[in-house]
RNA sequence: GGGUUCGUGGUCUAGAUGGUUAUGACGCGGCCUUUACAAGGCCGAGAUCGGUGGUUCAAAUCCGCCCGAACCCA
């Protein structure tokens, strides 16, 4: 007997196997064949392809299952919400590995971008612009390491399973430069351009963003009430209106009389009053019933704009009447392409005003807000100013408010309908995540600006000539290649024959190098593209990661990305709110390990909710599935000890008990693959455990204890076969919810061999039904009587003088073997026919709802009101005698059938000692 | 304002295709040292399944409305 502690040590344990885990193979993916895979692959010839690796292996057909896993951002901090997608793809891994696929489970870093960059600046001290970009960059990569460093240490902790030889981060030229040809290929392929657009702009980062990457707060502001005087010349087209008049006029305020009256127009932002280049107002607003067209006058800086009625307006915003801006936002946009109007910029790239605001020029946008309003206030142009609630965009990394402005950048085209077309080949997890991405398709109207005005990015591989202008993007031999410090390898420009070339300093958005990770894990461009199996992600990024990879996969191979996606939910803390720090329910995964342990972690992640849904951290799970290890230590320390020595594997002299458990956990094997292959962890678990617990321990171990300790060598190595197989298939069960803990039972299990994660999943063929019936009898009389003996004061292993079982229905527990029941309560056992020859006292019917309801229809309730209150002994009379029930159902006398109900007996062991126990399966009686 | 998801004992949670006494866990109360396990076993209390109307012989389950929550989008 091997030396098996008394108690399982978690901490012990799990550093263990971490550090074994670490030196070896186990989590590593099988490379096709190194050399023969080349180019070719057609599903024709795989087989030749696989035929010349060496020996007999079986691997040909071996199924991949390669999961896309997310590149998370390297904050340095792997939060709960994070574990939560691990475990889950860990689960995944894990099980996959034991169902025999070849599973690649890699790990990514999205390494680029602003925080890092914001982060690095405040360390060091520095503006980037302070230093070379490309001592910025080193400072930024090395920041990055130490905080990739610090995640993969909580990584470790939480025992998932990534094969750490495919490891990959953005920031490294072997991944970027195939972020770089990704462009390159979309610009070949017409995805890529650059134009000028008006685009989302962070005036704090001081750069384009996506409008992915625009979020909308709210916040308090003050809504002007500003008066436009009407214009007094004829509408002057060409708005020079600065050299005009306009100055001298005081009396606005009554301006009846001119051409047309004044305007009053509602805005909330004044400082961009010298962008106004229109009025708007609802077609049906009678208030300004036939005044489009109508001119006026900008209060202050003068130029001359028109009114435009537009049933985009909101009548009920201010006064109805807007006024549109190059851009103030998105609506003003749509406007100034529907309506051509002129272009005002009086934006700069950090948030102040250009030289067209005149005397506000240099103010920064919230000084020149007030300045501009006590001017107009000044000026008597300013009607009333009122509090008010707005939405702004904010930039979702500084939530500083976005602003629009035009600007030359690259974009990539975006075509929702062929996105979405490509989405629905994809298995959604839950399915109703599809429509998320729907929703915010749909509502997607301009193309993805790809370049941003930063440093710690993947280079936009362009160059434009230093005489003429021409942009050079790029061939794909040159990268990945850093434009600001390479020359192009084109020579001198094919338009004008100049040599010199500016480096686009520009770079890309971070999305461009996440979303194409399923085709680095597969190898692209060097292999051909397959989908891989699986993309996990959360439901808050599947606007971005999902809709950006699926594009990407889709420009570039025609293909979706991913066969399953499999969308979760959010981890939020015990009292059900976001976890955060001032509430004081904030979590660290790596406290609960070390406070109990990674399995309990694990299991509590699993069983909080099924995937796809929110879930709720429970550290009462925690304790739960700390309870659950004890007891699996424990059956194992028990098993152990049966063990030893060699097991007679012929044709082991099984008896129903035996039979029953094996019978039971090959369904359960079965029911568990089915929720893993449906990602049903909480489900999976709930079923093992449950099997483990109570059919496993509660039951079979009590039943052939007996046979264990003093049976006949025959018998008792039926049932150490018996316990060691279904034993051993638990814990392959269990392994990926609890690697740790199993990994450690299975090794001291003495009829097992290497690591439990390297094991099969359980494959016994033993559904035996007749057996099953049988062991469930014997299970649940032993149960019974474990409770009767407990209830009545009796020693659990006290002996009775006999035990008779009066089964429900005998055909099915026929020549039921009570062996080992007998050694278990501890007295001889009767199989009895018939009814227990004890007083039983009808005392209730139990119609059956299923039976009468379709048989009676709308009279069924009269028939169950009418059972309910007859006599349970006159229907037990009528049952015997007939088989039928005749009765007056409300004034009818209808007849049914004796399968309609059950007469609910009572049994009354007047006089007699004798206990007389209900179970399920049979009645019981006790003779004590 | 639009969309999605959800509302089950004190708390969290399970409940394809409607069908008897609604699952389990944590917590709570009581009893018990039985040769794997007191980090255990046994027993018990605790839910008219958010509200309301409807479909149906029958609704936690299907439909409508209302209330409430979360998330996403405007």
């Amino acid at each position: 007997m091997s030396e098996i502690p008394d108690s399982y040590d978690p901490d012990e344990a799990e550093s263990k196997w971490r550090n074994r885990w670490a030196d070896s193979d186990l989590y590593q993916y099988e490379q096709a064949t190194d050399g023969t895979e080349t180019d070719d692959t057609t599903d024709t010839d795989e087989i030749d392809s696989t035929d010349d690796t060496d020996g007999d292996e079986a691997d040909a057909d071996r199924p991949e299952y390669v999961i896309d896993t997310p590149p998370p951002y390297p904050t340095g901090d792997f939060h709960i919400g994070n574990a939560l997608g691990w475990c889950y793809m860990d689960f995944a891994a894990r099980y996959r590995r034991l169902r025999g696929e070849n599973v690649l489970f890699p790990q990514g870093w999205d390494c680029h971008g602003l925080p890092t960059e914001v982060k690095v600046e405040e360390n060091q001290d520095v503006h980037r612009t302070d230093v070379s970009r490309e001592q910025f960059r080193e400072w930024c990569i090395s920041h990055t390491e130490t905080q990739i460093d610090s995640m993969k240490e909580t990584m470790r902790g939480l025992g998932l399973s990534q094969d750490w030889s495919a490891e990959f981060r953005t920031m490294d030229p072997d991944y970027w430069g195939r972020t770089q040809q990704s462009f390159v290929e979309m610009h070949d392929g017409e995805y890529v351009y650059r134009d000028e657009h008006p685009v989302n702009w962070c005036p704090r980062c001081e750069t384009a963003i996506a409008d992915a990457e625009v979020e909308t707060i709210d916040r308090g502001g003050a809504l002007y009430y500003v008066r436009f005087p009407g214009a007094k010349d004829e509408p002057a087209d060409g708005d020079d209106a600065e050299s005009g008049d306009t100055e001298n006029d005081e009396d606005h305020g009554s301006a009846e009389n001119g051409d047309n009256g004044d305007i009053e127009i509602a805005t909330t932002r004044p400082e961009l009053l010298a962008a106004c280049v229109a009025i708007a107002v609802h077609p049906d607003d009678e208030r300004y019933d036939g005044r489009a067209g109508e001119t006026f006058e900008v209060p202050l800086f003068g130029q001359e704009v028109s009114l435009i009625a537009d049933s985009d307006v909101d009548p009920e915003f201010g006064s109805g009447a807007v006024m549109i801006c190059t851009f103030g936002d998105k609506q003003d946009v749509t406007w100034w392409q529907t309506y051509d109007l002129p272009l005002r910029q009086v934006l700069t790239e950090d948030g102040r005003l250009t030289d067209a605001a005149g005397d506000f020029a240099g103010e920064e946008i919230g000084i020149a807000k007030e300045r501009i309003a006590t001017e107009l206030q000044k000026a008597s142009y300013l009607d009333n100013e009122e509090p008010t609630e707005q939405s702004v965009g904010a930039c979702w990394r500084c939530d500083t408010p976005i602003e629009i402005l035009s600007k030359e950048q690259w974009f990539v085209r975006v075509d929702s309908e062929a996105v979405l077309e490509k989405a629905k080949g994809v298995d959604w997890i839950p399915d109703h995540a599809y429509g998320r991405l729907e929703d915010w398709a749909e509502g997607m109207v301009w193309d993805w600006v790809i370049s941003r005005q930063r440093v710690f990015a993947t280079p936009i591989p362009a160059w434009f000539c230093s005489e003429c202008g021409h942009g050079h993007v790029a061939n794909i031999e040159e990268l990945p290649v850093e434009p600001t410090d390479d020359e192009p390898a084109i020579g001198d420009c094919p338009d004008c024959g100049a040599s010199d070339w500016e480096g686009e300093t520009d770079v890309m958005d971070t999305w461009m190098d996440s979303s194409i990770s399923p085709l680095f894990v597969s190898g692209w461009p060097d292999e051909s593209f397959e989908p891989v199996s699986l993309r996990p992600q959360g439901h808050d990024i599947i606007r971005t990661w999902a809709f950006y990879t699926l594009l990407r996969t889709a420009a570039l191979e025609d293909e979706i990305p991913w066969k399953e996606a499999l969308i979760h939910g959010m981890v939020f803390g015990e009292d059900g709110n976001k976890m955060s720090k001032s509430r004081d329910n904030f979590v660290q995964p790596e406290e609960v390990v070390s406070e109990h342990s990674a399995d309990a972690f694990r299991q509590a992640i699993a069983l909080g909710g099924q995937p796809g849904s929110d879930i709720q951290f429970q550290p009462k799970e925690v304790t739960s599935a700390s309870r659950f290890m004890t007891k699996v230590w424990n059956i194992t320390r028990f098993a152990a000890g049966h063990l030893e020595g060699d097991l007679a594997v012929e044709e082991p002299a099984y008896r129903d008990a035996d039979r029953w458990i094996l019978s039971r956990c090959s369904q359960v094997a079965e029911e568990v693959a089915a929720d893993m292959d449906a990602y049903r962890f909480d489900r999976a678990l709930r079923t093992v455990r449950e099997f483990v617990w109570h059919d496993l321990a509660d039951d079979y171990v009590e039943l052939v204890k007996g046979r264990l300790y003093e049976g006949r060598p025959g018998e008792r190595d039926a049932a150490r076969q018996a316990l060691a197989t279904v034993l051993e298939a638990s814990l392959a069960m269990l392994a990926p919810f609890a690697p740790f803990v199993t990994e450690e039972a299975y090794s001291h299990l003495p009829t097992t061999e290497g690591s439990v994660h390297a094991a099969a999943w359980p494959a016994i063929d033993e559904r035996d039904e007749g057996a099953e019936a049988r062991g469930e009898l014997l299970a649940a009389v032993a149960s019974e009587v474990r409770a009767w003996k407990s209830e009545t004061g009796r020693a659990l292993n006290a002996d009775v003088e006999r035990i008779e079982i009066y089964p429900e229905n005998a055909e099915a527990v026929e020549g039921v073997d009570s062996y080992d029941l007998s050694e278990t309560v501890g007295a001889p056992i009767y199989v009895e026919a018939g009814r227990p020859d004890v007083t039983l006292v009808p005392v209730g019917i139990e119609p059956d709802h299923s039976v009468i309801g379709p048989e009676f229809r709308d009279q069924a309730g009269a028939v169950i009101g009418a059972l309910e209150d007859a006599d349970p002994a006159e229907i037990k009379r009528q049952v015997e005698r007939t088989g039928e029930i005749e009765l007056d159902a409300n004034g009818e006398v209808v007849v049914l059938d004796a399968a309609a109900l059950d007469v609910r007996e009572e049994p009354r062991a007047d006089g007699e000692e004798v206990a007389v126990l209900e179970t399920e399966p049979a009645t019981v009686l006790v003779f004590p």
